[in-house]
DNA sequence: TCTAATAAGATACTATTCGTATCCTATTGA
DNA sequence: TCAATAGGATACGAATAGTATCTTATTAGA
């Protein structure tokens, strides 16, 4: 056969074979064997790279860096910068499917499991190198950035703001999204900022 | 063969079967075969019960009453109150690992979708039946009656319980038991309470 | 430019599990 | 007592996992 692809190119391709994958197929029955059909390949081709489905996907989600990508917004004010940023968190889990978040938590976790039952040690991600953690530290943050920004403007009191407290606007937001599988409209984000989050740490 | 078991014996003993999978194997390779084994029965007998891994897994939770069994606590505060119910939610998820519950949610989610897209109408749980939503309910039932009192005693402002503020101790609890996967401390209780929750509903 | 190392891709194989079908018979209740 | 019901054993075809083997395109380096 001619055109032989390698390297990133290749990778590219499968992860695109992934994507199509996990939009027609979901997570539940997701199968390695049609991701290589899908790109054009074989499956020693994929288990050379990633020795689990999990893994595989793990890599073509960090590979999509736009999970990641968001930069702090400058509105202003506090308020405003709250209401930008939640609303683009919403759009980012709006990426994925609820049924592909929970299904390759539940795959990492286990393999975190089996793997602390081997006691063996395989380069499995940590839960503090976990996609999920590298998320959250990334909103954090930006959380930093806009409330440092608020505290030198003097609209938050810098005391209140405990590490729970911090994470607390993107928590609630992440719970609705992920756990209750619930839409975000505006009304959400603005009861969680102007009713919730403002008021425990607004200074006045 | 005799000593034929039928009815609730027999489905008494599939659950065992399946808590001791499920504690053993963990959800991602849950097998009905191998939990057909451990009841000392066969395949058939479980499919003409239940017809997914998910449907039984949830079967066996249901079956399980522990699982919503609290009552709402009278303690005289609605601090003492909220201290109490966190801490016997947080015993409840406990009694399950992360990797089950992120995975019975993934494939009841999957056959929602995929029931969905046949447009055709098995009984699956809704998600508004979903157990998931039941225990939600349930939780949210005692807090409106410690809230009630709360409000009657004239701690708590009436007007000030929107729906997502009666949610909050729950929902913070709930995410990080199960999206953060760490443990509950008296002082994260207890800073839910004091510092967020109270401040946001008392009276003074 | 030639050559040796590397890695893609095809194929085949074993093992496991799924979900279903078939058959036999213990148990139940009319 | 007997017919209906349902448990249990067994076997099956299909799908997928994960691995092994082999051929050959491609690359890097001498």
């Amino acid at each position: 056969m001619r055109n032989r692809r390698r390297g990133k190119v290749l990778e590219a391709a499968i992860f695109r074979g992934v994507w199509r994958e996990l939009a027609e197929t979901g997570y539940v029955n997701f199968s390695i064997e049609r991701v290589a059909a899908r790109a054009g390949t074989s499956k020693p081709v994929i288990y050379r790279r990633w020795p689990t489905r999990a893994r595989l996907v793990y890599a073509a989600l960090r590979a999509n860096r736009s999970v990641l990508s968001s930069k702090a917004p400058d509105t202003g004010t506090v308020r405003g910068d709250l209401l930008v940023i939640l609303r683009h968190i919403s759009e980012m889990v709006d990426e994925l499917s609820p049924e592909v978040i929970f299904g390759l938590i539940a795959e990492l976790l286990h393999e975190r499991d089996s793997s602390e039952r081997d006691s063996s040690e395989r380069d499995l991600p940590e839960r503090d190198s976990s996609l999920f953690a590298e998320v959250q530290e990334h909103n954090a943050k930006i959380m930093t950035e806009i409330l440092t920004r608020g505290v030198q403007r003097g609209e938050i009191v810098a005391e209140r703001l405990t590490p729970r407290l911090v994470a607390l606007p993107f928590d609630l937001v992440r719970y609705q999204l992920i756990v209750l599988q619930q839409p975000l409209s505006a009304q959400d984000t603005e009861e969680i900022v102007d009713r919730i989050f403002l008021p425990l740490v607004r200074a006045d």
